[in-house]
DNA sequence: CAGGATCCTTTCAGATACTG
DNA sequence: CAGTATCTGAAAGGATCCTG
């Protein structure tokens, strides 16, 4: 209900409401095909073999459910030619555009820092068990 | 014993390899309670009850978890003062801190598209089940 | 205070078989 | 071609008890 336009509070405050709205994106996105899914659409429409070829590794049962929530988020649209054998064509909507833009700023980051990343992580893990 | 990095298999595309160092990324932003640590602690060091108290409905388990995933990223540092009782302060690393921007364009994405967001969700979740 | 260890329930995701 | 339905093992996550 809070008309924040912030959307990480500070401690103490019920940020749950505000938060959450943000979760769900990230959930969205950062879960295991979303990005993928987005990055294979970014330059135009795809079949669903397309892309179940395109993504090497995923199941068919995690493209279809994948491609349902981007779809439910309005990220992408479906479009079924009533042929035979059918087509269906994904493809990106333009707030799934957008969407790319801020992606590829935290891909970026990924990308700069994944060397540092992995560097703090094997030091971790050389620590000693105390 | 088994493989215990990444080898998604070469599809042809660049955007792949990208994606995967970025997979890894998201996972830890996008998961559950990390998003939500990283903004606890934008504003300055916490200890962990505080922490637990801030961030309400995470177990102490989860809490926990969390941390040491930050930590073992050099996102965050843990400090350890041995009095009695002891006190520790999680606090965001400068790698931390370089990664609250790209993390807050897609907070503001979310917080911007939230609704076309969800008119898209009630849009979808009206269609007939054909 | 700041966790570690354990149990146990829920959810996720792969494999397989079937359909318009 | 583009899915749906079902089964099952794996993994995430909560609750609880215990410790330095």
């Amino acid at each position: 209900m809070s008309p924040s336009h912030i959307a990480l509070p500070e401690v103490g405050k019920p940020h749950t409401e505000c938060c959450q709205a943000t979760r769900q994106i990230l959930d969205r996105v950062g879960d295991k095909w979303s990005l993928y899914l987005i990055a294979t659409l970014a330059p135009g429409p795809r079949r669903f073999n397309e892309l179940k070829r395109g993504i090497e590794g995923i199941s068919q049962r995690m493209l279809t459910l994948t491609l349902r929530g981007l779809e439910r988020d309005g990220l992408i649209t479906r479009t079924l030619f009533p042929t035979i054998p059918p087509r269906v064509d994904y493809e990106l909507t333009k707030l799934g555009h957008t969407l790319l833009k801020p992606t590829m700023a935290l891909v970026e980051w990924a990308h700069e820092n994944k060397l540092a990343i992995a560097e703090a992580q094997s030091h971790f893990d050389q620590q000693p068990t105390s």
